[in-house]
RNA sequence: GUGCCCGUAGCUCAAUUGGAUAGAGCAACAGCCUUCUAAGCUGUAGGUUGCGCGUUCGAUUCGCGCCGGGCACACCA
């Protein structure tokens, strides 16, 4: 229907020898502005320094509209062009719904296009924390809406497991190893305080005894309280992540940056291109020629590389695997590393527009009143574990997605826990179980409720109350909702979009009887009843939140 | 000190990317269950969008300057 209006207003507008400047349709957010609003006129008006209304109403003089799709057009305020949509065009729209069943809101808009989600990547050297849930979330969900509009999508979480970070684990661990043994150690300093640390060294222990030294090695020939100890992190993280139904298709290690040399590739392409020099014995990168205030060191004098360098090429390299887009999900803590690595590509010579970077803000935990303390010192971590055992999963991610990333995020989890109308997500999980137990109703009463039956059977022209067409419209609203937040990454509408759907429903429920003595409004309405289910599973499918027939 | 993000109803947050009278939930108040799930519905109240300039037909949104909060500012990752 949208595309109908916008095709017959680019006519008009073409007739009518106007400039054909950009516009798009949107939804007024007052119902009494029509159903789709335009305001193209005024971008017009503008460049013709004409009234509005003059040329609104030449517009709307030449505009030719089937009236059993489009009920009326009004020029409204400063030079609004507001539609209304016609019932029976609602109506035959709708039956796409039951049509397309699980796949509706899906669409091949980026069909054969290639995506990159990057996410967690945190190190293996201990268990996601509660903060971390954020980000897993929204990459979990931006993933499944990539996915519906046509990307095929490689989830990807980039690790190092090298350097002074292991050590350090290998060293914590090994100290809590003597500590368990009954002899006496000195922790490291900055070592890793948490009670996991003493949890791997009494595994470490019940497995291989207690007579090992710091140099002991493993049946493979590998250090063996680093590898036991990443081992043992990186079952932990991907445990956790399988709680929340995330599976990456790769975990790309960046060390084989440095054994394919890769790494020295990008050095001496950017040397090429004279982006690199030697100063004080390290080799730094111009990016003052990138808008910087000062150039930044890629290869210390000591001969290590600094993070840069294989971010840079870590990137470049998912360009040559050949990406259309890549999209990176950081929270603000990194936001720092983000200009570098996005100089390095363009230095390179690609597109730096492909790459979108997501940044959310920090979370604060909240239990009721009280401040839930998150520090890393400290070794009480809240794990994201912990988390999902208080709150359970659907809750772990709606309450993480239902707010915009841009913003701080207070996660209240007495609010998260409550089984109760404050909650958010049971408002939205009820409307599914109560039609849910209308359809068990409906069946009970020799009803048919398959979609393919209500397509066949049902008179969808019986409906015609103000709460049927109103759930009718916000239905149809699903697929552009979907691509909306697809593209810009959002997810967060989807829940705000939810809560319309499931307020619609609930007023819709409450004003009419689905099943009455009818037969034909019923099967009618049983069949508006299955398509608003079909949205709701739909959007919970999305957010990896269950859809529940009974509560 | 420098850079990025945020500031909207008592609280937690939206606002279709510059649109019309700034909207929801919770909390508060007043109503609605002998019939398909009351975890629901209907109504009332709650605002100088932190403050001040500017840009224009039009600003919560863009620009500048303050105020307040968060996060970063290494030859750490």
């Amino acid at each position: 229907m949208q595309n109908y209006i916008y095709k017959q207003l680019l006519l008009a507008i073409k007739k009518l020898n106007y400039p054909l400047v950009e516009f798009h349709l949107e939804k007024p957010r007052l119902p009494t502005h029509g159903d789709v609003s335009c305001t193209v006129v005024l971008t017009l008006a503008k460049m013709l320094s004409k009234p509005p209304r003059e040329i609104a109403s030449a517009i709307v003089n030449n505009l030719l509209l089937d009236n059993s799709i489009i009920k009326s057009v009004e020029i409204a305020g400063a030079g609004f062009l507001n539609f209304r949509f016609a019932d029976s065009a609602i109506i035959e729209e709708s039956k796409n719904i039951l049509k397309l069943n699980n796949n509706f809101g899906k669409s091949d808009l980026k069909k054969n296009k290639k995506v990159n989600l990057e996410w967690v990547s945190a190190n293996p050297t201990g268990p996601l924390h509660s903060g971390h849930g954020r980000q897993v979330c929204l990459g979990g969900v931006i993933a499944n809406l990539l996915e519906w509009i046509g990307y095929d999508v490689t989830r990807e979480y980039y690790f190092n497991n090298a350097g002074n970070q292991m050590k350090l684990l290998a060293d914590s661990i090994f100290a809590r190893y003597n500590e368990v043994c009954g002899l006496k150690i000195n922790f490291p300093e900055n070592g890793y305080q948490g009670l996991y640390i003493q949890t791997i060294a009494e595994e470490i222990k019940n497995k291989f005894g207690s007579e090992l030294s710091r140099q002991s090695l493993d049946g493979n020939g590998k250090p063996l309280f680093q590898t036991f100890g990443e081992e043992w992190c990186f079952e932990n993280i991907k445990k956790t992540l399988h709680k929340l139904n995330i599976h990456h298709d790769l975990f790309y290690n960046e060390d084989s940056l440095y054994s394919s040399g890769k790494i020295d590739d990008v050095i001496s392409q950017l040397r090429q291109k004279d982006l690199i020099y030697e100063e004080e014995g390290a080799l730094w990168f111009r990016t003052t020629k990138f808008g910087f205030d000062k150039d930044r060191v890629v290869v210390k004098s000591t001969g290590e590389p600094t993070y840069r360098l294989p971010d840079i090429a870590y990137h470049r390299e998912k360009f040559v695997r050949g990406f259309d887009l890549l999209v990176d999900i950081f929270g603000a803590d990194h936001i720092a590393t983000i200009p570098d690595v996005l100089a390095g590509i363009e230095a390179l010579g690609f597109d730096k527009n492909k790459v979108k970077v997501i940044i959310h803000q920090m979370v604060s935990f909240v239990d009721g009143e009280e401040v839930v303390k998150m520090s890393k010192r400290n070794a009480k971590v809240y794990t994201l574990d912990e988390l999902i055992n208080d709150v359970g999963i659907d809750a772990v991610y709606y309450f993480f997605i239902m707010r915009s990333a841009n913003t701080h995020l207070e996660f209240d989890i007495l609010l998260a826990k409550k089984q109760s109308e404050e909650n958010p997500l049971y408002y939205v999980q009820y409307a599914h179980a109560r039609i849910a137990s209308i359809l068990r109703f409906a069946e009970d009463e020799k009803i048919k409720i398959s979609p393919n039956e209500l397509l066949q059977f049902s008179k969808l022209n019986l409906i015609e109350a103000k709460e049927e067409i109103d759930l009718l419209k916000v239905l149809l609203e699903f697929p552009l909702m979907i691509e909306s937040s697809a593209e810009m990454c959002e997810p967060h509408r989807l829940p705000t979009y939810l809560h319309q759907v499931a307020e619609a429903f609930h007023r819709f429920y409450h004003n009419h009887r689905v099943i009455s003595e009818n037969k034909n409004l019923t099967i009618a309405r049983v069949a508006l009843c299955l398509m608003t289910k079909i949205v709701l599973s739909n959007s919970f499918k999305i957010l990896n939140v269950s859809a529940p027939e009974r509560m």
